[in-house]
RNA sequence: AGGCCCAUAGUGAAACGGCUAUCACCAAGGUCUCCAAAACCUUUAUUUGAGGUUCGAAUCCUCAUGGGCCUG
């Protein structure tokens, strides 16, 4: 066994459905790919609405104020995918965070490797943007140049670059390449909509969250952490922290949710029209289940 | 019927008669390889319409149109 199928798409596509029927019709085990049901306790938010009784790795890894990392996930996926190899089984990887899956289909970047270095993080984190730019650009003036304008402006990625920068120059952390070995027979197949059949999609499902009792969860995790754990930055729960701090009102919020899930399906098609043998389909369309069984079909049993 | 007030981007607002009409949100498009449900970039109005005053008008004047309030 070498092959790995893999469900993408935005929110709200239906990915988690069909991979449990994937899953059921080749003997597969579902991975999750996604970087906000690892929390444990985000359940409601996060949709963690799956179907019982059937297992889904990679969730529920660690507490709302630990952080994780791509580089975690890929080790843990990698893992996985060999163990559920090795019991002759399909692995069927599922989720929305774009770059995870990244991590899986391009496992052999090389800079995965160079650890959040938190001691310079802290002090460049105070440094205004116009700063980073500079000091980026005394370390590496021809990557600073190649860099656009999303790029050249992100506080965020800046300091992650200056911390490639430093490390490489750092004999204590040679080189080395990590990734599995070749020969994975991927299928990649995407889930793509219209926005404007996703919007109201979207919609409805903040509405059935809420009535599932959303705030009640968010009451209590604010009880165990502080707002700023990592896990409560995310969809459905950040947009209620002005809420329960009295400066918001609830309608506000919820607005804002629905906006900020709006932008983040956009954001998610935007990512996976980019990427190369990616099968799109369109989920709009009439016969959109029959193509994609027939996909899975051809390729499961040709190759 | 009479009197008063308002009209700026899809929405909400800003702009002593003077730089290229500003901002937020939405929308659309985009960036990306250890924070990614994150972070970041780009685009979108000649200011309701027609005249007038002025070197210069979103801003002042007249009329029209649309909306709101008060009196009867």
């Amino acid at each position: 066994m070498n092959k790995i199928l893999i469900i993408s798409g935005p929110t709200a596509t239906g990915k988690t459905d069909l991979a449990v029927k994937l899953a059921k019709l080749y003997n597969g085990e579902l991975i999750s790919a996604d970087s906000r049901q690892i929390y444990q306790g985000l359940d409601i938010g996060t949709g963690k609405d799956h179907p019982k009784n059937f297992k889904i790795n990679l969730i529920d890894l660690i507490n709302p104020d630990e952080s994780f990392s791509v580089a975690q996930y890929q080790k843990l996926a990698l893992q996985k995918i060999a163990e559920i190899h090795s019991k002759n089984k399909l692995p069927i990887i599922v989720g929305g965070t774009g770059q995870y899956i990244d991590a899986i289909v391009n496992p052999n970047k090389s800079t995965y490797f160079i650890r959040p270095n938190n001691f310079l993080r802290f002090f460049l984190n105070k440094l205004s943007t116009p700063a980073l730019q500079k000091i980026y650009r005394f370390l590496d003036k021809k990557t600073f140049d190649s860099l656009n304008n999303s790029e050249a402006h992100n506080p965020h990625r800046l300091i992650r670059k200056i911390e490639i920068k430093l490390s490489n120059k750092n004999i204590f952390f040679p080189l080395h390449q990590g990734g599995i070995k070749g020969g994975l027979n991927i299928l990649h197949i995407s889930l793509t909509a219209p926005t404007s059949f996703l919007y109201p999609r979207i919609d409805a499902r903040v509405q059935k969250r809420l009535d599932i009792g959303l705030l009640g969860e968010v009451k209590n995790l604010i009880k165990k952490y502080s707002w700023s754990s990592p896990g409560l930055n995310t969809l459905a729960y950040k947009e209620f922290k002005n809420y329960f701090n009295k400066k918001n009102s609830l309608n506000n919020a919820v607005k804002k949710w629905r906006f900020d899930e709006h932008a983040y399906s956009r954001r998610q098609l935007t990512w996976f029209k980019k990427r190369e043998n990616v099968h799109f389909i369109d989920i709009t369309e009439i016969n959109f289940l029959s193509k994609t069984l027939d996909l899975v079909k051809k390729w499961y049993n040709l190759s």
